[in-house]
DNA sequence: TTGAAAGCGATACCAA
DNA sequence: TTGGTATCGCTTTCAA
């Protein structure tokens, strides 16, 4: 916090007050439009407002009536992921609509990273905090309580969260997947993903889909987890080192759709045709699907939607209203055509 | 600003000082590690602290030091732009390294959105701001002036900004790739933007892209302006309408590379060859064009570093290192394969 | 090394 | 319809 400059002092609501002639309860009040006073003083007032390009100091205000700020606290792993950027667009938009700005913080998909942010943003009384992720370090936990304020945790949906929640079911989500390949005819499966997994939403979709391959007596035998973002590039790396092996998948899964375009590109660069000679699958429906010559065997979670819904629900416990204390936004199968058909 | 419930009060630095039998000041020293006192009372009063679990309410100390906040405003057009994604994503890492957090704010390319949050914004005392683009309202610019906070207006390089400025200079930028595209042999040449275009930066590169291409005796034979935002789609279905006409065009330039992408799979899904039919060129070098068979024509744009460098002016103005006025982080240009090569 | 008192800019509460 | 006064949590300033 550095030293204000004194010079170019701001204008306080008192000098308009002085300036109009009035205490600087009445100019308080007209500022609020809270009424009480007469038309002449209002226009007086906002008169004096404009020449003076007074601005109001709103840390005094929240100070001043022991209220929390427009504040809200937004933790968001990492924009690299498109995912994560249009879930706060989202959330950002809607929130702006309704006087309350974002916070940002950019975890990294780290506890420690987000227990810093979340100690600091909550020394600026927010209004609320909208988390991704379930999961947060002890002492966080310890003093989200404390601060006592709501919070929606965002991404995987939560049945007992600390406050509410919305998201989905990412289990299902895989399972879905899973079975559905093992319907096209799948036996030998593949995974490519990352360790940078917020709320271990991926690794929960793994299990998912391990269990519904399993039980379609298919295998999930060849997986890898690379230590990097979930992107492009590592979805073609990944790709080359999961088929460098000797048994063969017949058909890939991948953490999310980005991931999934790598491996596509790195396979059609070897002469493998989609889905003849494999099958590609990925997660997210992301807008790059749109232009593809084939489109994209994918899960559509409403990322944007995601995000207005937790604006929403943030929204709604900040005015009392009642609001579910966890909230489902669903996901829906995109065939495409990246995987073979059923045989049936 | 809703009212805090009564129950579950904050704990105040006074109730820490009362329970470790010392007066706030005492405390107030402690907690800000001014030095002063014995190494028995710090002990003491860290240790309430943590029993009582205090955080501070770091409103009150700016409002008591009469300083600026930690916050830093920085505005941002829209997040469905991969770039701007990553240029917030450089910004609030390297200001999160020091101790300062984001409020951020989509502007979604309009003067009026920026102003409102401007606004708003300033009254929460910011340390300072990081705008993207150079053209503001009239009333923001006034109110920028009035509240004396350090600026930093990035994206286009600006050499007379209203504080400093960082980005590069889009003329440029234009330019180089028009005369590369004339030198490759190109004469009638198209483009495919749109009117989300934040500080007229792609409107400036067509000017300099048009200007080198008519010095190379072509023209910018067909040009089209979507009302939308650039991205995959929009560069698919602009390509099918400027091709549509009658006139042909040998190769198109791109707002960005991903609606150069979406260009790319319009006319390969026509079954037209890239480049041996047409020509095929974007800017930014987005991460997608990694893992594409063909390398896109491109221009580069450090983005993660402009916006960590934003930071780092914001972060000299701050602690009133010297700071220049402008800063260009330089671009080049990506050959690629998506156009043919000169012919000498 | 410590503490008491004033004050930051607004609002709440009570009086007029 | 208005205004005076106490107050929020902390820091600054001055005194001990």
């Amino acid at each position: 916090m550095s030293e204000k400059k004194n010079k170019n002092k701001k204008i306080s609501l008192s000098e308009v007050a002085t300036a109009a002639g009035v205490s600087k309860m009445t100019a308080s009040r007209v500022l609020r439009g809270e009424g009480g006073y007469s038309e002449s003083t209002r226009a007086l007032v906002m008169q004096k407002v404009d020449e003076l390009g007074y601005l109001p100091n709103r840390l005094a205000t929240v100070f001043a009536g022991d209220k929390s700020s427009t504040f809200v606290g937004v933790s968001i792993p990492d924009l690299g992921n498109e995912v994560f950027a249009q879930v706060l667009e989202g959330i950002d938009r809607k929130l702006g609509l309704f006087g309350h700005q974002t916070v940002l913080g950019l975890t990294q998909h780290t506890q420690k990273a987000e227990e810093e942010w979340i100690k600091t943003v909550l020394s600026w009384q927010p209004a609320g905090l909208i988390l991704t992720g379930r999961y947060h370090s002890a002492r966080a936990t310890e003093m989200l309580k404390a601060a006592n304020v709501p919070i929606v945790e965002i991404w995987d949906l939560n049945s007992s969260p600390m406050d509410t929640s919305v998201g989905i079911n990412h289990f299902d989500c895989g399972f879905d997947m899973g079975r559905y390949l093992v319907g096209c005819g799948y036996r030998e499966l593949g995974y490519v993903g990352t360790s940078h997994d917020t709320a271990n939403a991926a690794a929960t979709r793994l299990d998912g889909f391990t269990r519904a391959v399993e039980g379609g007596n298919g295998h999930v035998s060849k997986q890898l987890c690379l230590h990097d973002t979930a992107n492009y590039y590592t979805g073609y790396y990944g790709t080359e080192q999961l088929l460098a092996g000797t048994k063969s998948v017949e058909c890939i899964f991948y953490q999310n759709d980005a991931m999934a375009f790598g491996g596509l590109q790195f396979v059609l660069s070897k002469g493998m045709s989609v889905p003849g000679d494999i099958g590609i699958a990925g997660w997210g429906d992301l807008p790059i699907a749109s232009v593809l010559p084939k489109r994209m065997t994918s899960m559509h979670v409403p990322h944007l939607k995601l995000g207005q819904t937790a604006a929403e629900m943030m929204l709604a416990r900040l005015s009392d209203e009642p609001v579910p204390v966890c909230k489902d936004i669903g996901f829906h199968l995109i065939p495409g055509t990246t995987v073979r058909r059923a045989d049936n």
